[in-house]
DNA sequence: TTTGTTTATCGTAATATTGCAATATAAAAA
DNA sequence: TTTTTATATTGCAATATTACGATAAACAAA
C-alpha cells in the first residue's frame, strides 16, 4: 500500500487535492509570499531568501510550477518566476464557496 | 534528510502548510465536501460514503481533526463530525488576502 | 454480564517526500 | 572558444504518508 486510492475520487477532487499538496509545505509557502512581497518579480533570489539549497530550492519550484501555482519565463540565463492569478483565483474561490454553504447546522 | 525544515519558517507559514497538508489527499477533500453536503452532521456514514477501509477514514478524520478543518461531538456510541468555521474562514481570508495583493507584476 | 455497534489504535508493508552533493545544461560574457 | 553565471537533473539516504487487517476501547441494548 502506501499510494491513495485517487482513480476512486473525483477528477475536480484530485486537482483540488494536487494544487493542496503543492502548497502543504513551509518552504513552497514562503515561496508564494515572497513572490507577493516583491515588487518586480524577482527569479533565482528566491534561493538567497530560503534557508534552503539551490537544488531543493528548484525542486519546490517544478512541484508548484507542475500544478500551475507559478509561472516561470525565462530572460536570459536567468528564470523570472511569478505567481499566476488563475490558480489563485481558484483557490479562493474553493473556500469563499465553502464558506457560503457553511451554514452551522450542529456541534 | 527528508525531515522538512520547519523550524526555519516562520510560525505562520509553518500553521497554513499544516493546513493544506490535511486537506492535501483526495479523501480529505471528500470528507470536507461530504460534510459540506449533507443535511445533518452524519458521522459513521463518511466510512460508507468512502472508497476506503474504517480504520483509513478514521485516520483522515484524525488529521482533520488535529489541526482543526473537523471538530468531532460524541453522541451516545457514534461521532458526529463536522466542519469548522473558524478554520474554514481562515483558509478563505488567506486566498483573499492573495488575491488582493496580486497586482499583475509580470509574467 | 454478555452481545452488538461504533470508532480508535497498533503494527506493518508499500510508496512518496525531503534534502543535498555531484553533476549536467544552457545562455551570457570574456 | 573558454569561462562564468543561473538553473535543472540525478542519485541516494532519511523520513513521512497511505492503507488495512487485527485488535482494542467505549458504550448501548439485551
Amino acid at each position: 500500500m502506501g499510494a491513495s486510492k485517487s482513480e476512486f475520487f473525483s477528477e475536480q477532487q484530485n486537482e483540488m487535492a494536487s494544487l493542496f499538496k503543492a502548497i502543504s509545505h513551509p518552504a513552497r509557502v514562503a515561496i508564494i509570499e515572497y513572490l507577493l512581497r516583491v515588487d518586480s518579480c524577482i527569479c533565482g533570489d528566491i534561493v538567497n531568501e530560503l534557508p534552503l539549497a539551490q537544488p531543493t530550492v528548484s525542486q519546490h519550484l517544478k512541484e508548484l510550477k507542475s500544478v500551475g501555482i507559478i509561472k516561470g519565463n525565462i530572460e536570459g540565463t536567468a528564470i523570472c518566476y511569478c505567481l499566476n492569478p488563475d490558480t489563485m483565483k481558484k483557490l479562493e474561490n474553493y473556500f469563499s464557496g465553502i464558506s457560503n454553504n457553511l451554514i452551522m447546522k450542529c456541534c
